[in-house]
DNA sequence: AACAGTCTCATACTAAAGTACCAAATCTAT
DNA sequence: ATAGATTTGGTACTTTAGTATGAGACTGTT
């Protein structure tokens, strides 16, 4: 966690130059009190929203498609659509119609799919898909 | 939306509080304008990265299973397991072996869960029950 | 233009999945 | 203890899924 300790290093050093600065507007008289300390506060929890929102990111499974995965695959495009039909749940002649080709061809996509993914049926190649985050959800 | 309203009223009322504490222990000199400013910052940034992460709770489908919905389909113990089966991608003839069972049982139990889920084929399944939050992930 | 890769489709299989129907053993709660 | 639900298992059958192989059409690339 070399990131921790980094982002409260600088945290400790953006308290730091707040102070420094706070305390000559005060000297200076150009700034009321109020209005440095409103300003440090939401200058904080701003700071503080997006320090969690990147903790975060890291932490939860992204629901984004990984496509350099895809690629690794060595997925075509076509072979990717099948994929995301599989695993909506429809049949082969379901894929074919809602693809506009013919059953023979989406079993020969399916095969690829499997061969590609290591799976020996569909279900298998499913859940490995997910493992890989090439998945929406 | 009206908790973020209700969040950010309550973030001005705490300002507001923090101004007139701050103020009062300015005069009174019991604390130092860096320590008033260094604990403001400390607590606006914990402010911060609770609000985002009460926030992100809430957007994220959660990856608890919901029980009362296994029992609203009315989703036998077995049946359930043989569910979890389906969707880890084992075929009928490895769950039987996993669940020390013969095939004939899966198979039964297989169309039980077809049946209740109303899906045709067991990624159909596997995918309402997705949608239903009765799949761990 | 020639080539690799992709997409398409077909045939002929084998394997797996799923249905229908039945029935015995085992729990479970009243 | 007995009824109802669950679990288990079987047979026989139909439907999907998946494999193997071959081949034409259509890219984009060098």
């Amino acid at each position: 966690m070399k990131k921790t300790i980094l982002i409260f290093g600088m945290l400790a050093l953006a308290i730091l130059a707040l102070l420094q600065l706070s305390s000559y507007s005060l000297i200076s008289g150009d700034l009321t009190i109020e209005f440095v300390i409103s300003g440090i506060a939401i200058l904080f929890f701003i700071i503080g929203v997006f320090i969690q929102k990147k903790f975060k990111k890291e932490n939860i499974v992204s629901k984004e498609v990984d496509q350099k995965q895809i690629n690794a695959i060595g997925l075509s495009k076509r072979e990717y659509e099948v994929l995301l039909e599989m695993a909506s749940g429809y049949s082969n002649k379901e894929i074919a119609e809602r693809l506009f080709v013919s059953e023979s061809t989406i079993k020969t996509h399916v095969s690829n799919v499997l061969l590609k993914l290591d799976a020996k049926r569909r279900t298998q190649a499913i859940q490995k898909a997910k493992e890989l985050h090439i998945l929406p959800i």
